[in-house]
DNA sequence: GAGAGTGATATGTTTTTATATATAATTTTT
DNA sequence: AAAAATTATATATAAAAACATATCACTCTC
Protein backbone atom coordinates (compact mmCIF):
# COMPACT_ATOMS: atom_id res chain seq x y z
CA UNK A 1 0.00 0.00 0.00
CA UNK A 2 1.29 3.16 -1.03
CA UNK A 3 1.28 6.74 0.43
CA UNK A 4 -0.98 8.13 -1.15
CA UNK A 5 -3.69 5.19 -0.71
CA UNK A 6 -2.81 5.55 3.49
CA UNK A 7 -3.12 8.82 3.23
CA UNK A 8 -6.62 8.47 1.77
CA UNK A 9 -7.73 5.62 3.42
CA UNK A 10 -6.92 6.87 7.05
CA UNK A 11 -8.90 10.17 5.89
CA UNK A 12 -11.90 8.28 5.49
CA UNK A 13 -11.30 6.51 8.60
CA UNK A 14 -10.78 9.92 10.38
CA UNK A 15 -13.81 11.38 9.29
CA UNK A 16 -15.81 8.34 9.95
CA UNK A 17 -14.80 8.27 13.44
CA UNK A 18 -15.07 12.25 14.06
CA UNK A 19 -18.47 12.00 12.72
CA UNK A 20 -19.45 9.37 15.27
CA UNK A 21 -20.23 6.23 12.67
CA UNK A 22 -19.70 3.15 12.79
CA UNK A 23 -18.78 0.80 9.98
CA UNK A 24 -22.26 -0.43 10.10
CA UNK A 25 -23.82 3.28 10.12
CA UNK A 26 -21.43 4.58 7.15
CA UNK A 27 -22.36 1.22 4.83
CA UNK A 28 -26.40 2.14 5.93
CA UNK A 29 -25.61 5.63 4.62
CA UNK A 30 -23.37 4.90 1.54
CA UNK A 31 -24.83 1.69 0.40
CA UNK A 32 -21.36 -0.11 0.74
CA UNK A 33 -21.42 -3.03 2.94
CA UNK A 34 -19.80 -2.91 6.21
CA UNK A 35 -17.52 -5.75 5.32
CA UNK A 36 -16.19 -4.26 2.62
CA UNK A 37 -15.99 -0.95 4.48
CA UNK A 38 -13.50 -3.59 6.75
CA UNK A 39 -11.59 -3.77 4.02
CA UNK A 40 -11.54 -1.04 2.39
CA UNK A 41 -10.09 0.66 5.83
CA UNK A 42 -7.77 -2.10 6.14
CA UNK A 43 -6.20 -1.45 2.95
CA UNK A 44 -6.99 -4.80 1.96
CA UNK A 45 -8.58 -3.99 -1.11
CA UNK A 46 -8.06 -1.88 -4.37
CA UNK A 47 -11.33 0.09 -4.06
CA UNK A 48 -12.91 1.42 -7.27
CA UNK A 49 -13.31 4.91 -7.62
CA UNK A 50 -17.38 4.88 -7.20
CA UNK A 51 -16.80 3.27 -3.85
CA UNK A 52 -14.64 5.90 -2.66
CA UNK A 53 -16.88 8.90 -3.97
CA UNK A 54 -19.46 6.84 -2.18
CA UNK A 55 -17.98 6.95 0.82
CA UNK A 56 -16.06 10.55 0.76
CA UNK A 57 -19.69 11.77 -0.16
CA UNK A 58 -21.57 10.48 3.52
CA UNK A 59 -18.20 11.79 5.31
CA UNK A 60 -18.58 15.12 3.63
CA UNK A 61 -15.29 14.76 2.01
CA UNK A 62 -14.65 15.35 -1.51
CA UNK A 63 -12.16 13.67 -4.23
CA UNK A 64 -9.89 15.58 -5.82
CA UNK A 65 -6.39 15.51 -8.33
CA UNK A 66 -4.21 18.70 -7.31
CA UNK A 67 -0.52 19.80 -9.87
CA UNK A 68 1.83 18.15 -7.05
CA UNK A 69 3.52 21.36 -6.40
CA UNK A 70 0.02 22.90 -4.67
CA UNK A 71 0.44 20.07 -2.69
CA UNK A 72 1.60 21.81 0.32
CA UNK A 73 -0.69 24.69 0.40
CA UNK A 74 -3.41 21.88 0.06
CA UNK A 75 -2.48 20.11 2.77
CA UNK A 76 -2.13 23.18 5.36
CA UNK A 77 -5.32 24.25 4.26
CA UNK A 78 -6.96 20.77 5.52
CA UNK A 79 -4.61 20.77 8.39
CA UNK A 80 -5.95 23.85 10.01
CA UNK A 81 -9.88 22.85 8.89
CA UNK A 82 -9.32 20.27 10.96
CA UNK A 83 -7.56 22.07 13.79
CA UNK A 84 -10.20 24.32 14.22
CA UNK A 85 -13.22 21.44 14.39
CA UNK A 86 -15.96 23.71 15.00
CA UNK A 87 -15.04 27.05 16.76
CA UNK A 88 -17.51 29.09 16.52
CA UNK A 89 -17.41 30.08 12.78
CA UNK A 90 -19.12 26.92 12.09
CA UNK A 91 -22.52 27.23 10.65
CA UNK A 92 -21.90 24.50 7.92
CA UNK A 93 -21.39 21.24 7.79
CA UNK A 94 -20.46 19.91 10.94
CA UNK A 95 -23.45 18.38 12.55
CA UNK A 96 -22.07 19.43 16.31
CA UNK A 97 -19.59 16.41 17.48
CA UNK A 98 -20.29 15.75 21.20
CA UNK A 99 -16.73 16.31 22.34
CA UNK A 100 -17.21 15.38 26.01
CA UNK A 101 -17.70 12.39 28.47
CA UNK A 102 -18.29 13.21 32.00
CA UNK A 103 -18.76 9.79 32.86
CA UNK A 104 -22.31 8.46 33.96
CA UNK A 105 -24.26 11.75 33.84
CA UNK A 106 -26.82 10.93 30.54
CA UNK A 107 -29.04 14.05 31.42
CA UNK A 108 -31.73 14.12 28.40
CA UNK B 1 -20.78 9.42 -14.32
CA UNK B 2 -21.05 12.23 -11.64
CA UNK B 3 -19.57 15.70 -11.04
CA UNK B 4 -16.74 14.58 -9.04
CA UNK B 5 -15.62 11.54 -11.61
CA UNK B 6 -15.77 14.49 -14.48
CA UNK B 7 -13.48 16.44 -12.64
CA UNK B 8 -10.86 14.41 -12.30
CA UNK B 9 -10.82 12.51 -15.56
CA UNK B 10 -10.89 15.57 -17.06
CA UNK B 11 -7.89 16.90 -14.94
CA UNK B 12 -6.38 13.77 -16.11
CA UNK B 13 -6.95 14.99 -19.71
CA UNK B 14 -5.81 17.86 -19.53
CA UNK B 15 -2.30 17.37 -17.39
CA UNK B 16 -1.75 14.62 -20.13
CA UNK B 17 -2.21 17.28 -22.90
CA UNK B 18 -0.44 19.68 -20.98
CA UNK B 19 2.54 18.05 -20.44
CA UNK B 20 2.34 16.79 -24.33
CA UNK B 21 1.50 13.49 -23.89
CA UNK B 22 -0.09 10.90 -26.34
CA UNK B 23 -2.37 8.49 -24.45
CA UNK B 24 0.65 6.06 -25.85
CA UNK B 25 3.47 7.56 -23.91
CA UNK B 26 1.47 7.61 -20.91
CA UNK B 27 1.01 4.32 -21.57
CA UNK B 28 4.63 3.68 -21.78
CA UNK B 29 5.39 5.69 -18.53
CA UNK B 30 2.43 4.57 -16.39
CA UNK B 31 2.17 1.03 -17.61
CA UNK B 32 -1.37 1.73 -17.82
CA UNK B 33 -2.68 0.32 -21.40
CA UNK B 34 -3.20 3.22 -24.43
CA UNK B 35 -6.30 0.90 -24.90
CA UNK B 36 -7.66 1.37 -21.10
CA UNK B 37 -6.28 5.09 -20.93
CA UNK B 38 -8.91 5.60 -23.64
CA UNK B 39 -11.38 4.32 -21.90
CA UNK B 40 -10.47 5.50 -18.76
CA UNK B 41 -10.29 9.26 -20.36
CA UNK B 42 -14.11 9.01 -22.32
CA UNK B 43 -15.73 7.41 -18.57
CA UNK B 44 -16.32 4.40 -19.67
CA UNK B 45 -14.80 2.65 -17.04
CA UNK B 46 -15.04 2.83 -12.72
CA UNK B 47 -11.09 2.82 -12.56
CA UNK B 48 -9.36 1.68 -9.18
CA UNK B 49 -7.21 3.60 -6.79
CA UNK B 50 -4.17 2.53 -8.14
CA UNK B 51 -4.77 3.29 -11.62
CA UNK B 52 -6.10 6.32 -10.67
CA UNK B 53 -2.41 7.15 -9.31
CA UNK B 54 -0.48 5.50 -10.93
CA UNK B 55 -1.85 7.30 -13.88
CA UNK B 56 -1.51 10.36 -11.25
CA UNK B 57 2.28 10.03 -10.81
CA UNK B 58 3.11 10.31 -14.31
CA UNK B 59 1.36 13.61 -14.59
CA UNK B 60 2.85 15.14 -11.53
CA UNK B 61 -0.87 15.00 -9.73
CA UNK B 62 -1.96 14.06 -6.60
CA UNK B 63 -4.76 12.52 -5.36
CA UNK B 64 -6.88 13.46 -2.15
CA UNK B 65 -9.63 13.82 -0.21
CA UNK B 66 -10.11 17.52 1.72
CA UNK B 67 -13.51 18.26 4.11
CA UNK B 68 -16.13 20.07 2.09
CA UNK B 69 -15.95 23.04 3.58
CA UNK B 70 -12.54 23.71 2.14
CA UNK B 71 -13.29 22.88 -1.49
CA UNK B 72 -13.74 26.36 -2.29
CA UNK B 73 -10.14 27.29 -1.34
CA UNK B 74 -8.68 24.20 -2.40
CA UNK B 75 -10.07 25.07 -5.98
CA UNK B 76 -8.80 28.88 -5.75
CA UNK B 77 -5.46 27.13 -5.20
CA UNK B 78 -5.25 24.93 -7.98
CA UNK B 79 -7.21 27.25 -10.63
CA UNK B 80 -4.14 29.87 -9.44
CA UNK B 81 -1.75 27.06 -10.26
CA UNK B 82 -3.26 26.46 -13.79
CA UNK B 83 -3.28 30.13 -14.80
CA UNK B 84 -0.08 30.69 -13.90
CA UNK B 85 1.34 27.80 -16.16
CA UNK B 86 5.36 29.05 -15.79
CA UNK B 87 5.77 32.53 -15.52
CA UNK B 88 9.27 32.85 -14.34
CA UNK B 89 9.53 31.42 -10.88
CA UNK B 90 9.58 27.77 -12.01
CA UNK B 91 12.26 25.58 -10.84
CA UNK B 92 10.11 22.61 -10.69
CA UNK B 93 8.20 20.10 -12.61
CA UNK B 94 6.49 21.58 -15.74
CA UNK B 95 9.09 20.55 -18.41
CA UNK B 96 7.82 23.62 -20.21
CA UNK B 97 4.76 23.71 -21.92
CA UNK B 98 4.36 25.76 -25.59
CA UNK B 99 1.57 28.24 -24.28
CA UNK B 100 1.22 29.59 -27.34
CA UNK B 101 -0.50 29.03 -31.32
CA UNK B 102 -0.54 31.98 -33.76
CA UNK B 103 -3.11 31.20 -36.40
CA UNK B 104 -5.31 28.19 -35.82
CA UNK B 105 -7.89 29.71 -33.51
CA UNK B 106 -9.61 26.49 -32.15
CA UNK B 107 -11.93 27.83 -29.86
CA UNK B 108 -14.09 25.04 -28.97
C1' DG C 1 -2.02 8.80 -51.75
C1' DA C 2 1.42 6.60 -48.76
C1' DG C 3 3.02 6.77 -44.13
C1' DA C 4 2.96 8.06 -39.35
C1' DG C 5 0.82 9.32 -35.14
C1' DT C 6 -3.29 9.46 -32.32
C1' DG C 7 -7.44 8.03 -29.98
C1' DA C 8 -11.37 4.80 -29.95
C1' DT C 9 -12.97 -0.09 -30.25
C1' DA C 10 -12.91 -5.13 -30.20
C1' DT C 11 -11.95 -9.71 -28.33
C1' DG C 12 -10.57 -12.97 -25.12
C1' DT C 13 -8.48 -14.05 -20.58
C1' DT C 14 -7.25 -13.27 -15.87
C1' DT C 15 -7.74 -11.01 -11.66
C1' DT C 16 -10.27 -8.59 -8.32
C1' DT C 17 -13.89 -5.79 -6.60
C1' DA C 18 -18.39 -5.67 -4.89
C1' DT C 19 -22.09 -7.91 -2.86
C1' DA C 20 -24.87 -10.84 0.40
C1' DT C 21 -24.77 -13.20 4.38
C1' DA C 22 -23.06 -15.19 8.30
C1' DT C 23 -20.11 -15.45 12.06
C1' DA C 24 -15.90 -14.93 14.68
C1' DA C 25 -13.10 -11.74 17.30
C1' DT C 26 -12.61 -7.63 19.67
C1' DT C 27 -13.95 -3.60 22.16
C1' DT C 28 -17.21 -0.93 24.80
C1' DT C 29 -20.97 -0.44 27.88
C1' DT C 30 -23.81 -1.66 31.50
C1' DA D 1 -18.75 -10.74 33.91
C1' DA D 2 -22.53 -10.47 30.77
C1' DA D 3 -24.50 -8.03 27.13
C1' DA D 4 -24.21 -5.18 23.31
C1' DA D 5 -22.01 -3.04 19.77
C1' DT D 6 -18.41 -2.82 16.60
C1' DT D 7 -15.00 -4.55 13.52
C1' DA D 8 -12.65 -8.33 11.13
C1' DT D 9 -13.03 -12.76 8.49
C1' DA D 10 -15.05 -16.27 5.65
C1' DT D 11 -17.46 -18.16 1.68
C1' DA D 12 -19.71 -18.03 -2.47
C1' DT D 13 -21.29 -15.50 -6.71
C1' DA D 14 -21.68 -11.99 -10.09
C1' DA D 15 -19.90 -8.08 -12.34
C1' DA D 16 -16.28 -5.44 -13.89
C1' DA D 17 -11.49 -3.85 -14.25
C1' DA D 18 -7.11 -4.82 -15.98
C1' DC D 19 -4.53 -6.70 -19.37
C1' DA D 20 -2.49 -8.00 -24.05
C1' DT D 21 -3.02 -7.42 -28.58
C1' DA D 22 -4.87 -6.05 -32.69
C1' DT D 23 -7.27 -3.06 -35.54
C1' DC D 24 -10.13 0.75 -37.15
C1' DA D 25 -10.98 5.61 -38.16
C1' DC D 26 -9.16 10.01 -38.41
C1' DT D 27 -5.99 13.64 -39.07
C1' DC D 28 -1.71 15.40 -40.41
C1' DT D 29 2.35 15.82 -43.30
C1' DC D 30 5.30 14.68 -46.91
Amino acid sequence: MNYVTEQILGSLRDARIRKGFSQRELSARSGVPQSHISKIESGNVDLRMSSLIALARVLDLELFVAPRKTVPAIKSIIRSSNATHNNGLSDESEPMSPAYQLEEYDDD
